[in-house]
DNA sequence: GCCTAGAAGCCACAAAATCGCATTAAGGTG
DNA sequence: CACCTTAATGCGATTTTGTGGCTTCTAGGC
């Protein structure tokens, strides 16, 4: 998770990250992502400026371990009933955060110091943990499931596009169509005749929203 | 496209700025962009990093400018005689310039250096011109044309999540496949029966390629 | 051909990042 | 459990970068 190798992951080390990882926390809340400095966290955090150069090279790659830590979901997608509800949900509940100003914030964090792209990768495993959750119970009770990636490419990659690309606001609303969309892919794609059935299939699902 | 005001668009203010841009363009290529400072900079382009300093903050605003100018298409999607060859043709070159080490590098330094967005915005709109353009011409022949939103949602976005988020490499079978499923979609919102008028007007331009 | 204001130059100063070396402590080994 | 190895931190000197005040220059308007 760190960006440097921790070769040794308790005692002393572990304290001192986690110490320098508070103090972040605390100062951005205080002066400001923009005001802080390394020598200001290093103060907060009780360690040299030296140590935190040595080990995440600057602040923002230190920002961006922060970050990704941030954007780690705490809780397992809520449990509707449907497949659908549940997508629903999630993605509403994805869009929320993300979007959110501190959401953005901490996206364009992790990706700014983020050289390898490692805590950009972790930030893409976590929503597709969430999703493979999702469409797991989906298939316990026997729903037919797309695949994550679909869902990746049609809900979860629009949303960080229009986040990171695209000045206007986005509401629920776009959530809600992209997941309709790619559930609806899914089931052309389970083979049924992509014709009429579910052409009048989804136009009768399409007005409840 | 400058991050700060340019009052003064025409004499020595545009000549600093290409002066500058032309140096970051040239000590990229020879020292690599991470051992680029500002001094350095300013020195090849025989200017002061006062001015550098005060025209874009820092390093990166200014590395965001180059980048931004650098992703700007320089021709117009090739003509190929239908929507979908077009839009085939134009996601592969899309997906190979943005998913190239360069492309990657310069899409990286747009974010970077963009605190209100301004230049990610500018790229979104260089993609979506690039789409009208298509999608322009295919309406004057006839076609059914999506909306440029759908292609941005189905196929820019996919691409470029993936180039972001995502570890793995990237090739023109997975853009297709996006134009595929795009149109496809497309198809199936005009009501016209998406069935084999479709499919054979597809099949006999196809092999055109 | 002035005048004006915005932009660049210049220089001194403040802040930051880097580097070598000494010191500490984790984790393994006998 | 004491010892040893070595990664990690602390510390301070040095270099480099960033900032601010002031002057000088020049594009564009009258």
């Amino acid at each position: 998770m760190s960006p440097r190798p921790m070769a040794r992951p308790g005692g002393r080390s572990a304290r001192v990250q986690e110490s320098v990882h508070a103090a972040v926390r605390e100062l951005v809340g205080e002066v400001g992502r923009d005001a802080l400095t390394v020598p200001m966290v290093a103060t907060r955090a009780g360690v040299t400026p030296s140590t935190i150069y040595r080990r995440w090279g600057d602040l923002q790659e230190l920002l961006s371990d922060v970050a990704v830590e941030r954007l780690r979901p705490e809780t397992d997608p809520a449990d509707l009933g449907s497949l659908r509800a549940d997508l629903d949900a999630w993605a509403e509940q994805f869009l929320d955060e993300m979007a959110s100003p501190p959401g953005r914030a901490y996206i364009r964090d992790v990706l700014l110091g983020d050289p390898d792209g490692t805590n950009a990768g972790q930030c893409s495993a976590y929503a597709a943990e969430q999703i493979d959750a999702v469409l797991a119970r989906a298939a316990q009770r026997g729903e037919p499931v797309p695949e994550t990636e679909l869902l990746i490419d049609r809900v979860v990659a629009p949303i960080m596009y229009r986040i990171l690309f695209r000045p206007g606001p986005l509401d629920a609303a776009y959530a809600r169509e992209l997941v309709t969309n790619a559930v609806y892919a899914q089931q052309m794609e389970a083979g049924a005749r992509p014709t009429q059935a579910a052409a009048s299939r989804r136009s009768k699902k399409k007005p409840g929203n």
